[in-house]
This record gives C-alpha cells, sequence and structure tokens, in this order.
DNA sequence: GTAATATATGAAGGATTGCTCAGGTTCAGG
DNA sequence: CCTGAACCTGAGCAATCCTTCATATATTAC
C-alpha cells in the first residue's frame, strides 16, 4: 500500500489469515458487481457486503470507510496496469520506436477491453469519490517508463523527448477512454485501434524528420 | 428540450416569468459551484438551494429530481458545445482538409479552457449520475457536422471517410479530455495543443497518399 | 487443551437526504 | 383595483445510509 495513501482512506489491516483474504477479495468482486449494475452513486456498504456474502461489520474491519473500499480497489487495479505497461516498456527497450508505439496501443488497449465492463465501472467511481492521487501517481509512473523507454529508440533521437512523450501518453490513453465510452461495435472499435497506431507512426514521422 | 429526454428527467415547467428565469439560472450556477467545490457525491438538494438563495420547494417546482437538475445542466452546456462544433464546421467547408483539423482542435480546445474549472466538474457529473443518452446524443450530432466538413475538403478525397472521421474526432475529444484531468501547467498545455494538431495533420498525410 | 489472536455477526444509533405540501407572496391582464 | 396564475417558502416525513459495538466463532501457537 502506498505511503503517500490519505490516513483516512488506509485500509485499517490486511487479512492475515486466508479465509480473511477470501473475504477481502469477495468484497471487491462485489463492489465491481454493484459498481456495474447500478452504478456509483447506488453502491452501498450493506448492498456490497450482501452481495458479497459477509457482514457489513466485516466490511469495516478492513476498510475504514466506504471510500476507502473503492479507493483501494482502484489501487489495486491501477497497480496491474501499471506494470503491464513497465513490462511492455522494459520489452521494447532499444527497439525502433515505430514499434514502441505500437506495443504500447496494443498493450493499453488489450488490457482495458479484457475486461470492458469493469473498466467502465471503474473509469465511472474514480470520477465519483475523488482519487485523484491515484491517478496522478499512476501518471508519473507511467511516465518514467515511456520516457525511458522512447530515449532508448534505435532508429532515432527525439528532439523533445519530454513533449513527444507527453504528446503519445495523452493521446493513446485518451482516446481508449473516449472509445470505451461511446461503446463502438467490435469492428469499429478494432478499426480505430489500428487507425491509433498509424496515427503515432506518422506523428512520430513528422517530429524526427 | 430534446423529445428524447427520458420522461423522469423532463424538467416540470420553464420559467415563464423572468424572476422565475433568474431563479433558474441561480440554480444553475449553484449547481456548478457546488460540483466544483465539493464533488458530484456531496451534491444536495438542499445545498444547492441554499447557495442559489432560494428555498427547496422552488428547485423542485422546475426540476421533478436532483438527477433532472443535472441532466438539465448537461443538457445546457453541451447544447453550446455542438453549436459552436457545427458552426466551425460550416466554416471550413471547402477549405483544405489540414486547415480543417486545426480548427476543430482549436474550437474544441478553447471551448473546454474558456472554464476549465466548469469543465472538469461536469465532466465528472456526467458520469456519476447516468446521462449516456446525453452523450450519445452529442456525439451523433457532432459525427454529423464533421463528417460534412471532411466530405467537402477542397484538396482531397478521403478513401474511408467513416473511419477517419471517427479516428479523429475521437483523438481530438479524448485527449483532450485526458489533458484536463492531469491539470498541466498552461505552457505544457498549450505544447500539447500544437503537437495534436501536428498528429492529426501527419495522419491525414498517411491516409491521405 | 487452552489461551491469545484473528475473524465474523447484525441489530441499532445517529445523521443525512430527497422530496412533498399546505400555505403564503408577487405579478400580469383586464 | 382585482383576480387568477405564476412563483416561492421551509418545516417535516419517510427512506436510506454509514458506521459502531457487544457478542460469538474460528484459527493459531504453545
Amino acid at each position: 500500500m502506498d505511503a503517500r495513501t490519505p490516513s483516512a482512506l488506509k485500509p485499517r489491516k490486511r487479512p492475515r489469515q486466508a479465509r480473511a483474504r477470501v473475504t477481502v477479495d469477495a468484497i471487491f468482486e462485489a463492489t465491481i458487481q454493484l459498481l456495474l449494475k447500478d452504478g456509483p452513486h447506488r453502491l452501498t456498504t450493506t448492498r456490497v457486503a450482501e452481495r458479497a456474502g459477509v457482514s457489513v461489520g466485516t466490511m469495516y474491519q478492513y476498510f475504514p470507510n466506504k471510500q476507502a473500499l473503492v479507493y483501494a480497489l482502484n489501487e489495486r487495479y491501477l497497480e496491474v496496469l501499471a506494470e503491464k505497461i513497465e513490462s511492455t516498456c522494459r520489452a521494447q527497450h532499444g527497439a525502433p520506436i515505430g514499434q514502441m508505439v505500437e506495443a504500447l496501443v496494443d498493450t493499453y488497449w488489450r488490457a482495458k477491453t479484457e475486461r470492458a465492463d469493469v473498466t467502465r465501472a471503474l473509469y465511472r467511481s474514480v470520477a465519483e469519490m475523488d482519487n485523484q492521487t491515484l491517478v496522478d501517481d499512476f501518471a508519473a509512473r507511467v511516465n518514467a517508463a515511456t520516457t525511458a523507454m522512447l530515449a532508448s529508440a534505435s532508429d532515432t533521437t527525439l528532439d523533445d523527448l519530454e513533449a513527444t512523450n507527453l504528446t503519445l501518453v495523452t493521446v493513446i490513453f485518451g482516446t481508449v477512454r473516449n472509445a470505451f465510452e461511446r461503446t463502438l461495435p467490435a469492428a469499429q472499435a478494432e478499426a480505430l485501434r489500428g487507425q491509433l497506431v498509424t496515427m503515432c507512426r506518422a506523428y512520430l514521422d513528422a517530429v524526427t524528420a
């Protein structure tokens, strides 16, 4: 758990026994399902506990309040996502730059598509409860990884690494998100993903020449 | 008011006298301010009325419930935004395609930047209350306008107008939104806007050649 | 086996919220 | 000036909702 986590949102205690770990997982899963079904403003501690098959009191043994629950959920999700991105960046170290962005788009797109409904549910929950800290931390972490990757490109050195990196990351992440909110038919979504890669490559050609 | 507005969200009645119009405006403004200050999940009918300087009952004379209030607010905002975009598209009819996207980015970016705080507040409120209908309508409207514009380009005809249009719109809108959530320093934001234009132009060169 | 610890329960308290309604005030038209 | 329509008031009801705590069970360590 991040040291930067606001104290009011820090988990009360970690599960030590196996059954407790099962319980906490069930609580997380129940939260996702409810977020999905009813949206964030109908997310209730009672309902979460009910669906998780535990009592409210149990939930409060691990999370000091409702917000902390959603916070922890997003933290968990972003942690996994950040790791995937970092892994891709490491794998592409020293590759040609065009291949890099393609890999980045692929990784991010796939991560979001794997459980599209969960993605949507969490996007909404981040907005409702305010988890800006989480988002900022995530952004910083991703930024470091992609910057390092781009700097190692075998076929070019970028004039303004910072600016190009910021542009690529913002465009890719923003586009993916927007694509999700439109709930496009699969074929169109797939086409869009291809076009996004084309676009990024064209951009890199332009700022490289 | 759109005919597609779900009946549970339709305004109860329109203000007929001048003082009533003032009241409704005050209610809208109060909603924005509270959304800004405390986020959507602390938006309360009592608080809205209080800050607007009217009583709760007054609010309920024009809106059947809280959700309808937020809905109407976003409807108003998106209406203005859609008009700006349509206006730009008309103005660029028959222009070179590169100039078109530049104008589109400019218009959208400026519209969002003019009152950046309001933009952020509304982004969040759309997510919390579910106003998907509004977003979909907006998307369809913008789509029609930009498609018509792109089709009239003086210097090229696009192979796949639909796909290119979808790509451009999704990328531009998504990027702008993401840029806002990161609360970038003004200089970086400005640079990003420029890079976005470069990117779109490079993309158009690529799919046109 | 037993003490210490971890985990689970759920009724109930306290606070808040969305919304109504019976009764007032202001305005516009005649 | 008068009357009906438009507009406004705000105490209070009903419905939740978040959270606690006294109590009970399961697990681990010895």
